[in-house]
DNA sequence: AATTCGGGGAT
DNA sequence: ATCCCAGAATT
């Protein structure tokens, strides 16, 4: 063994050897100092499961409207199985990340039609229905089951990263996998669910990526950071590059007060929303030759392209985009759904009825 | 092990 | 502008 796994394995000790005054006083702090948010207490484990996908790489702020409103129109596990997938997607809009809500629908029906009903009672159960991970798995089980089980986000990644003060990149498979064994030995005593929401309450509110409030710490004797003074250097991530930039057209063919919509494919981006058609620039291609040339390819027809509506700009993960809006008249042929499932006209006033792109939701006011 | 999936708030 | 969020699925 190297001196460098060695040093690890006694770091990491001294953490999980006082572990029980660790909990103890996280617990007293998490009791006293956390955010009152609707869905704190809730131990109905379908309540706890859509608030657990909704707030996947989500902001809590963010996704506390969305689990209300969400839990409003589908208040049961039945009920969200019996939607229909454009409603849970009008829900979802805004909110990103679409394939959560395709998976959530999913999963509700194979409960219903597969599980009698009965949502699953022990993370690994968990873990089989599609879009719950390792994390969501232990964050229902433990929160609304008491399963002694750790829920590793992150949150948690930079708290733990901390204690330990590990030099080692928290993204690399071998550390995860270290942080996931840390985490269930900490997990073990009494109120699981309350510890693992401890932990991420002190990442979002204490431990904080770039200003730390260790003077607030109620764990800042425990950790090995602090000590060494090197709060600041971690946790070790890998730094992301710079995401490309493409030029968008878009669009806006209006015939007979309608204009016209194409429906996504059901998978990959944006799956399934609705949207005014068009497509990237080429290189060299002028904005009006990029728009007869995406309507042909992708819905058959012929299109003179007028005025500019409007110019978007919007950031997606790993892209950003520049969507200019041409409002155009239809000159020939039926539209016909080649890169869409679905195309048809809609009235404006029809158009909160669907959803749509972040994108297209900042324009759609000017037509 | 890398990449693909949105959108927004903090810095 | 950059980082990162109560991550999971796919390649």
């Amino acid at each position: 063994m190297g001196k460098g796994v060695e040093k690890r394995a006694r770091l990491n000790r001294s953490l999980l050897d006082r572990k029980a005054s660790f909990r103890r006083r996280l617990l007293t702090w998490y009791r006293r100092e956390a955010r009152e948010l609707s869905f704190r207490g809730e131990t109905d484990p379908y309540k706890v499961w859509v608030s657990e996908i909704i707030l996947q790489q989500t902001r809590v702020d963010q996704g506390v409207p969305y689990i209300n409103r969400f839990l409003k129109s589908f208040a049961t596990v039945g009920r969200l199985a019996r939607a229909d997938l454009d409603d849970v997607l009008k829900l979802w809009e805004g909110l990103g990340y679409y394939t959560r809500a395709r998976n959530l629908h999913k999963a509700a029906k194979k409960v219903v039609n597969e599980m009698e009903g009965r949502l699953p009672s022990t993370a690994e159960q968990w873990e089989r229905l599609p879009g719950v991970g390792r994390y969501t798995a232990g964050a229902i089980s433990s929160i609304a089951l008491g399963e002694k089980v750790p829920a590793l986000d992150g949150n948690v990644k930079r708290v733990l990263a901390r204690l330990l003060d590990l030099d080692s990149n928290i993204d690399d498979g071998p550390t995860e996998r270290r942080l996931w064994e840390v985490m269930g030995h900490l997990v073990q005593g009494r109120a699981p669910g309350d510890f693992n929401q401890a932990m991420m309450e002190l990442g979002a509110r204490v431990c904080k990526p770039k200003s730390p409030l260790c003077h607030a710490c109620p764990v800042k004797c425990d950790c090995r950071a602090h000590a060494e003074g090197t709060v600041f250097e971690r946790p070790v991530r890998t730094k992301k590059r710079a995401v490309p930039h493409h030029e968008i057209v878009v669009a806006a063919v209006k015939k007979n007060g309608r204009y016209l919509l194409g429906k996504r494919p059901p998978s990959g981006l944006l799956g399934g929303l609705w949207e005014f058609p068009g497509g990237k620039l080429e290189r060299g291609e002028s904005h009006e030759a990029a728009l007869i040339r995406e309507l042909k390819e992708e819905l058959g027809i012929a299109i003179q392209p007028g005025g500019l509506v409007a110019t978007v700009n919007h950031a997606y993960t790993h892209f950003r985009i520049t969507l200019n809006v041409y409002r155009c008249r239809h000159v020939s042929g039926t539209p016909r759904a080649i890169a869409h499932t679905e195309v048809k006209w809609v009235r404006p006033s029809d158009f909160d009825r669907l959803a749509f792109p972040k994108a297209n939701l900042k324009f759609l006011h000017l037509l």
